[in-house]
DNA sequence: CGAATAGTCAACCAAATGGTTGACCTTTCG
DNA sequence: CGAAAGGTCAACCATTTGGTTGACTATTCG
């Protein structure tokens, strides 16, 4: 499976993007990323492997907790694909980038 | 199914990937999308209506042949979405669309 | 008309997905 | 130590997915 592959159907699913969205907030142990989810616990964390296995988050595990963070650089490959259709067309990724530091939206 | 998860789901197959980037270049006949793959008319047949029903390609029959088209707008839910994550944060689209203006970058 | 072309449909199959429950391991706490 | 909390693993199940083949419909061409 590509890397896109595994990043897009990683995303094909809302309680994916749930969890993603509530890690864009803050890093989260994955007993309180389950929480707000009416289903298992054990499920909950089968989407934790998928989502670390596209690479869009990782876990690291300090004593019993086991520590969820976004990694939103998976989502650049994903961004650059998609991005050669739609209305925008052969973009200058140097200028965009440029454009983004003059507007004080690039993250430090 | 939300369309975001159609949009992503029907993203995450390297043929179907293939049959938008073969698309991006011209309209095409189902019979010629199918021709470079090694499965079935009616397996492309198949990942042609899941496209179809993410919105992401227009089918037209005229005659006895069937016209693909690309319909990029459908796009742009899964881009709005994703691009909340990555670098980019809380951008504002109307400057950030003033700037592919400017940048003569922004389709006719 | 009859044959070829374009494409879909239906039945089938193997593998993957998304969920469950119960057993289990590790770490912390009293 | 013993019990509770944090998570994973394994077995299981129903549904979906991606492919096949063969029959079929509709259109065009000689």
């Amino acid at each position: 499976m590509s890397d896109l592959d595994a990043i897009f159907a990683a995303l094909a699913d809302e309680t994916r993007r749930s969890i993603l969205a509530m890690l864009l907030e803050d890093d989260m142990a994955v007993t309180d990323v389950a929480e707000p989810f009416e289903m298992s616990l054990a499920a909950v964390s089968k989407h934790l492997v998928i989502l670390t296995k596209a690479g869009l988050i990782s876990q690291e595990k300090r004593g019993r907790v086991k520590w969820c963070k976004l990694r939103p650089e998976a989502m650049r490959e994903a961004v650059t694909w998609i991005e050669s259709f739609g209305e925008i067309e052969g973009i200058d990724l140097d200028a965009f980038e440029a454009f983004l530091q003059a507007e004080g939206l690039a993250k430090a």
